[in-house]
RNA sequence: CGCGGGGUGGAGCAGUGGUAGCUCGUCAGGCUCAUAACCUGAAGGUCGCGGGUUCGAAUCCCGCCCCCGCAA
């Protein structure tokens, strides 16, 4: 007889790396994964060339089936994940809302993974909502998928600290780390009845909107700390920006300055071998920065070339 | 054919027809108790690749390759 965790057909839902790791993570514990559904494959890049998502290039090298709808909407996946009789979903970051008749086709449901500790931060950018609020930490939750969006009943949650210096990227892959070890621990309780799931409290639920570019832009007039925060939250993507000379500049990597600063806002000036700008309180020391057109580079190696750097006004 | 910027010594840039220059770094020497500071000197470039125009091309024309910002 095999153990609890490889008697359940599970069908995986997901899509960027964080997926894939996860994956890995349940193939490793002996989870049997019957199927990965992930996003279609999009065009990326200048060339706008095909790229599968991670999770696809992941189940493939685990040989598990891949299936990519373009929609959930027109009940033709639906019924191939019938097919599949799965006794159960997992979703992590698929990238799609399920419609109601979804939820019911499968006995034990679909169990989703969300980065933040729930009803806090439902929706989309939970982690990067944290980081930006300058949270000291967030967690992991393991719910139940219902029709509205990061609402359903909990099986577990687990915090998770945020250590002031991490980036986005970074703080991601220890979550999805961390996160995919949870859902294992989790999913083995869950299957064996030794969880049952809570109902959230939806009076204290807060959304974690999309970011986006415009969420980039640094306002120079507010304190170092909050635009230290926002660059460590949006990090590469969407990204944070400013604009000098009228081209956009990209912040890539920044931390506060520890020195008083009462330069005009925006003013960049360069003190004890660092480069800085002005804020509201206090000044962001610029680390790694990337003008339009040109790549990444320190502040120091940009400013061999853009003398005029120093002593300018970033807008 | 989505829009746009760019490829010049190790790094970042200037140089738009007449024998390639700046900042940083590197190396050597000097100053200093000392230094990532300062002074002096040196090395280091087929100017992305191929072709064309010209007495002469980094610079003008044609083709190709590569990098990046935006948009998706």
């Amino acid at each position: 007889m095999p153990p609890e965790n490889q008697k359940q057909r599970i069908v995986f839902f997901g899509t960027p790396e964080i997926a894939a790791e996860t994956l890995r993570t349940l193939r490793k514990a002996g989870f049997n994964i019957i199927g990965a559904v992930t996003q279609p494959d999009k065009p990326t890049g200048r060339q706008g060339a095909l790229t599968p998502p991670p999770a696809k290039v992941t189940a493939q090298e685990l040989s598990i089936p891949v299936f990519q709808p373009a929609t959930l909407r027109d009940g033709v996946f639906l019924n191939q994940l019938r097919e599949l009789r799965p006794d159960l979903c997992i979703v992590i970051s698929y990238g799609k809302i399920f419609p109601p008749e979804f939820l019911n086709a499968v006995p034990l449901g679909f169990i989703n993974v969300h980065y933040s500790l729930l009803p806090k931060y439902r929706g989309a950018s939970p982690l990067q909502t944290a980081i930006m609020n300058g949270d000291k930490e967030s967690g992991v939750t393991v719910a139940l998928l219902e029709p509205e969006v990061d609402s359903g009943p909990i099986l577990d949650q687990k915090k998770i600290a945020i250590p002031g210096d991490l980036y986005y990227e970074d703080l991601l892959k220890e979550y999805g780390k961390e996160g995919a070890e949870f859902l294992v621990v989790t999913l083995k309780k869950y299957l064996s009845g030794e969880i049952k799931p809570q109902k959230q409290d939806h009076a204290q639920a807060t959304l974690a909107k999309v970011f986006t570019r415009d969420d980039g832009r640094i306002n120079w007039s507010r304190p170092v700390e909050q635009i230290y925060n926002r660059v460590r939250a949006l990090g590469l993507e969407p990204g944070t920006w400013t604009t000098w000379n009228g081209e956009t500049l990209k912040i890539i990597k920044a931390h506060p300055a520890t020195e008083e600063n009462h330069d005009d806002i925006g003013m960049v000036s360069e003190r004890d071998g660092n480069i800085v700008v002005s804020t509201g309180h206090g000044s962001l020391a610029l680390e790694i920065i990337q003008i339009a057109g040109g790549r990444a580079m320190s502040a120091k190696e940009f400013i061999n070339g853009k003398k005029d750097f120093i002593g300018s006004v970033l807008e």
